[in-house]
DNA sequence: CATTAATTTCAAAAATCCCTGAAAGTACGG
DNA sequence: CCGTACTTTCAGGGATTTTTGAAATTAATG
């Protein structure tokens, strides 16, 4: 999949090989591993080191670098789209920002212009959105997400909530008033 | 963008021109507008049709077929995502399958099946989440996204109210239980 | 059913991307 | 300060991807 992901197949094969391996690997390993050229590991091993992607240890009396992948997957995860939105996503959000400057003056300017609007809140939202999410623990992260769509039914369920606290807050003893506020 | 989203940039090009035209497009024109060939367009529309990104209109009196996308952002960018989610993590999700069911007999098999059953976890949970997700309507879908962070907060909020309802339930009138219950 | 307008296919050219080996660079130990 | 062990850089070549024009195909029209 790393094609999708903004590497090249060579990098994502040097960092599968040091996500399953058992232990660090220096880059001659890697080259010897997957047969590549020790220069290509070198550039690879650089690019993901680029990309926040690594971790390295030395070792006494051994010059060599030994690399290894963070422990948690969810880190992995979270780098890398956190790099990307720096890398892709702030930049577009900044063009298309310049775009909504231009001003409009034809029918075909309106139409150009609310194109460009629904894409730059789409494209916003989806990112503040991520800055937002990606401050959750792992834990929070999968809780989270095993709500899924019924995360829907609780924001319906807030709504009612507040809305019944609204209206019948006489009724309600003194703890339960607190719980709903809260 | 759209060479990190699975498409080419001719064929991000064609579609970022439909996107923004306040008429549809047929193949001649956009391979003018764009200066390419009609052949390049011809399958570029091919991809995009694959994607399912595409509405096209025929008018009386002319033979030939013009394109637009569709009006609604959100719709583009779950249709993008829906398609990727086939094309590239279900056969992921496949492949993960099959390594986890490879016998496990040394220690390096231990910490290799470990490594492919937290990234299956990962893109599991992440698939299905999106499935979910994907369900909910655009006005829905913003709400969800405004939450962000938030979310988390409600999701201690339910805990909280549940575990109350269960403590307090016989101090409740009637009415406030149900909601709570709801 | 022949004609014509429009679209698609496909092999080859063009452009792009990626890998390699040689050479240069870096830093440590003596 | 030199030699050694290791790493990085980079131009050139190879592989892959993309684009094109010519030919084939499809479909509407008289």
């Amino acid at each position: 999949m790393g094609s999708r992901w903004g590497i090249s197949r060579t990098v994502g094969q040097i960092y599968a090989l040091l996500y399953i391996s058992y232990v660090p690997l220096n880059a001659d390993d890697i080259a010897h591993l997957l047969s590549f050229s020790r220069s290509n590991v070198s550039m690879g091993l650089k690019e993901l080191q680029g990309w926040r992607l690594l971790r390295s240890e030395f070792r006494a009396g051994d010059r060599r670098e030994y690399f290894k992948t963070p422990e948690d997957v969810w880190e992995i995860f979270r780098t890398l789209a956190d790099e990307r939105r720096r890398r892709e996503v702030e930049p577009t959000l900044s063009v298309l920002r310049e775009c909504l400057l231009d001003p409009v003056t034809t029918q075909e300017d309106v139409h150009f212009h609310k194109r460009m609007q629904a894409m730059y809140d789409l494209i916003s939202m989806s990112n503040e959105w991520f800055v937002d999410v990606q401050k959750l623990s792992a834990e929070d992260l999968t809780a989270l997400m095993h709500l899924g769509a019924h995360a829907q039914k609780l924001l319906h369920a807030k709504n009612r909530l507040l809305s019944f606290a609204g209206l019948n807050k006489e009724e309600l003893p003194e703890g339960v008033k607190q719980e709903v506020v809260k």
